[in-house]
DNA sequence: GACTAAACTAACTAGGTCGTACATTGTGCC
DNA sequence: GGCACAATGTACGACCTAGTTAGTTTAGTC
């Protein structure tokens, strides 16, 4: 394990940045704990950390490369350095938004259950997730905003949908052969529906909530709104005979 | 059923002025129907009708008042003159945008009918209605990003709730009144379970389609997610002996 | 037809915003 | 220790953008 204290002097601040050490990072930090004043892979990090906050509250037009430059650790010259140009960095942050998402969506484990139940775990843990992470969700509505004109151009992207896709069929098809869900179904558009209704409830919550004079942001209105969801999608997919109710 | 492909057409032209003509410019078109110097009332809406363009294109701060000045067959002086600042026309764009989807959801007609098929077409209404309107889900989506903030000045809004919810609560009601729907639930939260649906179809096409690589847009996918759709909340809303399948 | 208020125009300003030029310092390598 | 290059700091420039100033034109009224 490293030592915590010495990366926080070498200037690692608030964030949670461990995992992401680069291989040239380890070997210095372990060779030189000392404080070090020139940190590329920390610079580059800490000014996508910036980037993504500010993308993800104001969007691409409304944020400020200046802004952005100020709360750096760095300059704005080195985000001109590193990204190119403002765009380059809105892609930057939009992919390390879908990377970080996608990592902690590994987290999820329902194997060996029954699959209501486990089909009821990944709406829950969705809605969950989704709750969680509404950077991502800003970022995602930002960039529908532009109709995914910069997930076009990026080639990470090309890697991720697999892993969502993939459990949430293997949930069903194991429901479909046990005789409890209805057959025919599509996987992706079962994905399709648990994200309408779970994306909603943090993209939406604001006007929503002004409209019909009621926060949906509370703990007991969002438990509601949570069970509502599973059994949503429980419904939706369990054979009419297998019902309760 | 509706005729998806009809729909599509017959909402997406330039823009129906006609309906918003007021009264004071229908005199005056009637009595003289040469081009006119001054004519603040139609001046307001033309500027509104390029800025609420405009908005839900660019978003509040990636638009330019400039270009929604030199669009406009008026001035950016007469932008300020009518709406104050560049907040001022958002917020009235905003409002439009409501104002009008508002109007149209006035063209659902489901009284009568039995409680489930009654239920099915108000879902099937709203999902065509976004679908038609993706202005205004810009819009929202856009007024969402900013948290809800100008929604909260607005003065108009407080009237904007009552209907959508008073007639899904009437159709509610009736089924669990005949036995077809199970008891107990909010009409409210029925509500946000079909606008979450609906909107989401519109809203996050762009970045669902790149990332699963399909069209979500297609018309005979958007015909099978709105069968879904309809499916998903009448299933969620029928007592379990009353389904089928 | 003189008067007034509303409607309108063109040109301008102050400051914001992205991006760059140029100089300097640190690092790995031989 | 000196070289090559990567990393960084400072300062600035060109253009953009929201908002304004100062004035003109039009419509209705007496």
């Amino acid at each position: 394990m490293y030592d915590l204290v010495s990366l926080v002097n070498a200037g690692f601040g608030d964030m949670d940045d461990l995992q992401q050490m680069s291989d040239a990072e380890k070997r210095q930090t372990a060779r030189r704990p000392a404080a070090r004043s020139q940190d590329p892979d920390g610079t580059r990090r800490n000014i996508l950390e910036i980037a993504s906050e500010e993308f993800a509250l104001n969007g691409l037009s409304g944020a400020r490369v200046d802004e952005i430059a100020a709360r750096t650790r760095s300059s704005k010259r080195m985000i001109y350095y590193y990204f190119g140009d403002k765009e380059g960095l809105y892609l930057s942050a939009l992919e390390n938004a879908y990377r970080r998402v996608r990592e902690g969506e590994a987290a999820l484990d329902i194997e060996g259950r029954p699959p209501a139940e486990a089909l009821g775990r990944l709406v829950e843990f969705t809605f969950d997730h989704h709750h969680q992470h509404e950077e991502f969700i800003r970022m995602v509505m930002i960039e529908n905003i532009h109709k995914g004109q910069y997930l076009d151009r990026s080639e990470m992207i090309r890697g991720l949908n697999a892993t969502a896709i993939d459990r949430i069929a293997e949930v069903y098809a194991r429901g479909v052969a046990e005789g409890v869900f209805r057959d025919g179904m599509d996987p992706v558009e079962l994905h399709w529906q648990v994200s309408a209704l779970c994306f909603f409830n943090v993209s939406n919550r604001a006007t929503f909530s002004k409209i019909f004079g009621r926060d949906f942001g509370a703990p007991e209105q969002l438990e509601r709104l949570r069970r509502n969801t599973v059994e949503t999608i429980v419904r939706y997919v369990t054979r009419a005979e297998r019902l309760a109710g």
